[in-house]
DNA sequence: TAAAATTATTTTAAGCTTAAAATGTTTGTA
DNA sequence: TACAAACATTTTAAGCTTAAAATAATTTTA
């Protein structure tokens, strides 16, 4: 979200390579991630802030309950964490404010007493099912400008660099990556 | 970052439309927006768990420094704010725990009494310059997995996104959009 | 079964981020 | 010149995020 990037997404700042010599791969590939880190960062930050603007809810919030919808008998917080792709101590906080503003709802398991399961309230739900169609109609909006084909192709180069990042990060955890 | 979509970029998960009717339109904007932020936080997760790990920085204080580079006599706060696109306040922050580690200097504009010029020290520089090149190569490393064909569509049609976006949130910026 | 290991969750400390309020300084104007 | 407006910055309050430590409960194992 915030980087050396963002900003440096323009015509003029060419990535310039310097006395520490950079070959023109990684320049090109700095290029492209700063590109697509500045259209990421547009959009969350558009969507972020007309979510509470419009909505009142935090773009995490929305995201606990998105997750939460299907699972009408509630999951863990160990689940929700992972669905989420974030921390067990940040659930923890995002939950007790969604519980507080009566969105969720939080109750031990009776099963196994370390677990809780937390599910949408009615109002939760409620709430939920207003958004989508709303917040839709934003993304609509800002990709609105490209034509069809130019999304799906577009669609399909970022399922090649998903891949792509997928194998470095998994080649660099497992210790064969100089890096 | 965190998001609803980042775990919904899946070949299983199709976006659903549902009693909510949803247009078809919206629902390929939505799966092209939840693997762009898939994508992007894929990277920006490595990367600043490589700063900290490796070079024992933060992502946002490695975005300061990286603007302050070219800066040899410093720039005012709100000049950095500006470049960053965050906050005045954020900055602040940033500076103080940059300039605690002897990173960055901070003066009073003599002309100027409200004003702070920031620079780089020449540890800050230093160590900036031993960063750049291990930072692009984690990037190029990333984008390893494609041919320079595809990431140069890639590049041009991320230029088309950026427009879009940019020209979706003016309108809705000057009350064009009902949403 | 008792101790050890694992699992689920929360708490803590630190940093990032914002919007809004507060502070101090400079500039424009009546 | 006084006072109003604008400007630069910091402070505050709230929320997000993580890693690591702490708690509590369950499962494994000796």
């Amino acid at each position: 979200m915030t980087d050396v990037l963002k900003l440096a997404d323009n015509e003029e700042s060419e990535v310039q390579d310097k006395e520490t010599a950079v070959s023109p791969e990684a320049a090109l590939s700095l290029r492209v991630w700063l590109r697509l880190l500045t259209c990421s960062s547009l959009i969350e930050r558009e969507i972020r802030s007309r979510l509470v603007r419009d909505l009142e809810i935090t773009l995490p919030q929305f995201d606990v309950l998105a997750q939460l919808e299907r699972d009408y008998d509630g999951v863990t917080m160990s689940q929700l964490s992972q669905r989420m792709m974030v921390t067990n101590g940040n659930v923890t906080g995002l939950v007790d404010r969604l519980a507080r503003e009566g969105l969720v709802h939080r109750e031990a398991d009776p099963h196994d007493r370390r677990s809780n399961r937390v599910s949408l309230t009615p109002a939760g739900r409620a709430k939920f099912n207003k958004m989508v169609p709303i917040h839709h109609g934003w993304l609509e909006d800002m990709l609105g400008g490209l034509d069809k084909e130019t999304i799906e192709q577009l669609y399909e180069h970022l399922k090649g660099l998903k891949t792509s990042i997928l194998e470095a990060n998994q080649k660099s955890a497992n210790g064969q990556n100089s890096n």
